[in-house]
DNA sequence: GTGAAAGCGCTAACAT
DNA sequence: ATGTTAGCGCTTTCAC
């Protein structure tokens, strides 16, 4: 760790460490020649302040934490970016945690962050996730809290979600539009907000159109990729076969294209498909992906914008809001009639 | 931040702080019994140690630092999936920062690092680094450093890289076997050693060949995506047209099949496309790519599992030694005769 | 305008 | 086996 400390450059420039530390800090109690004196020397020898000192002594970190599920996925790694350009700006430091979709680990990682070790913490909950007592617990340790997109309503704090709700509602309509009766629906929860809001939107969707909700076009899907597929595959061989599918999860959308390729199914002429997904590759995809694109980067920065405006006031209370970011819909080859 | 310090649990014990702290790291000269209580009354009050107090005193902060280019880009994502799972199991937390392939922005970043904010960084360098004064500098102040995927040839450090020169051979030779004479290659460096090892690779086979390099097939791409298609679509429309584009680097594949698509070109018949990527969409892409697979998550773990041997043995000294993971060439329809 | 002193929470010598 | 003491590097009253 570095050496060269406040004491060293008041010794040698016959001054107190305060007098350093304050004309560091551009104090005003602090006359310009030896503001020019120290400035000087400590660049010179390339003095860089001690973060730990610091916070140890400020009781605060100037880092926040970011806990998502995982980062192999775009929404998410642009998520990252839209938090980072904010941080960045503020000066913050970021630590990234990944649960994992495992409900243990969140524990583990939110239970760290009752040590002072970051300012605030933005949150996307796992899919396992149930129990919101960890969760309890830092609200009650007064560590500012942000949740986006995987939000967790018990927990009055403020939110940043899209809008789930319709985007499930214009999604079924949208396959509904284009023919379709029997729609089958891949989710990756039924306890997520998320999930279950993109589920109301489908059923009621089916509803106002006059379409029974049949249990059996409902797939839970897991973390397990071969177990995916094989669900998958059982769904489209149903002889009551669906002839759309809403896929409410990126990583979802090469399970079904492939399971199709297999079944040797057409999209879009025997199965239409649309995704909720940010991937850049939708447009170029066999056939090109109709897609649901939720504003990652932005609900990233609206995120961290908000946990900053907390950070930066001080008995500034995060009030139980939500901001709601639209998702867009972009019609492609997938889902419509050739 | 937390309240609940040692100094309390002690006065609550009747015994020393150094006892607690003592017992709390399970220390062999104290008492099972007195162990018992302190852990007991920790337990009870949920006594979360302050890790910046620690780090001062211990000037080590387990954590560590990862520089990217950026996250929006399945190979970083991918990456740092893997540092994170080595991380976690060594109770070490993970700073992200991202250069943003800004020269300006990454010595910013390194310069904070001497600052004892982190024990170790992992770094890919940006696309503009040509002068590495700010590594030495980090270097000097002997901040372990480990390079993964864009190294910098000149610091005798850890360096994990995938074998470019053979991949960029083994692409440019598959496009060759596959009928091509004319193979534009899509690059975003000429100074970085991926793009350069990439490029000998191509340079050389392209020369066991017998054909003869154009300089107007190489097309160094920018952060621009709308100039980026501007100059492809320039390459693709020259009189000696290409039969054949190797694209480097993952984002340039959407780019690549748009300009295709726009010009009415069919890939493959009349042109064949081979990209470095990642994406797990590769097989469903229209057609599916033909793709140079980089080891990410392997790299990614490479690295910071090096790193952290480097920080458990006290003066373990990071060798100037170069991990090799191969990437795999994983032939489709982009590249082939239907 | 500058300095002395206390202390953030913890650990590590060195007592006892 | 437990306590005393000093100090990591910095900030912040409060004197002068």
């Amino acid at each position: 760790m570095g050496n060269i400390t406040i004491k060293l450059l008041a010794k040698e420039l016959n001054l107190s460490t305060a007098a350093i530390s304050k004309a560091l800090r551009d104090s005003h109690d602090i006359s310009a020649v030896t503001k020019q004196r120290v400035l000087a020397l400590a660049a010179k020898l390339d003095y860089t302040p001690n973060p730990y000192a610091g916070s140890l002594r400020r009781k605060k970190s100037k880092t926040i934490a970011v806990v998502l599920p995982e980062v192999a996925d775009s929404f998410f790694s642009l998520a990252i970016n839209g938090i980072e350009e904010v941080a960045i700006e503020k000066g913050y430091h970021v630590l990234i945690y990944l649960s994992h979709e495992n409900f243990i680990r969140e524990k583990a990682i939110l239970k760290d962050f009752q040590s002072g070790r970051v300012d605030g913490v933005l949150l996307s909950i796992s899919a396992e996730t149930n129990d919101i007592q960890h969760i309890q617990d830092l609200c009650n340790k007064d560590v500012p809290l942000v949740f986006f997109d995987r939000v967790c309503n018990d927990i009055p704090t403020a939110k940043i979600t899209t809008n789930d709700y319709e985007s499930g509602y214009a999604a079924t309509q949208h396959l509904i539009d284009n023919g379709c009766r029997n729609i089958a629906l891949l989710s990756i929860s039924n306890s997520l907000a998320i999930s279950n809001k993109r589920m109301e939107g489908y059923q009621q969707a089916l509803k106002d159109n006059g379409i029974e909700y049949d249990a059996a076009n409902h797939l839970l899907c897991s973390n397990d990729v071969l177990k995916n597929n094989e669900e998958i595959k059982k769904i489209l061989l149903r002889k009551k076969r669906p002839d759309g599918v809403i896929a409410t999860v990126e990583k979802l959308t090469t399970a079904i294209y492939l399971v199709c390729k297999e079944l040797q199914l057409n999209i879009p002429n025997q199965i239409k498909v649309i995704s909720f997904s940010n991937q850049a590759s939708a447009n170029i995809l066999n056939p090109s992906l109709t897609t649901i694109t939720q504003p990652a980067f932005d609900m990233g920065k609206a995120a961290a914008s908000i946990l900053f405006k907390a950070l930066e006031k001080k008995n500034f209370i995060l009030k139980n809001e939500s901001l709601v970011i639209p998702s867009t819909l972009t019609i492609r080859e997938s889902s419509t009639n050739s």
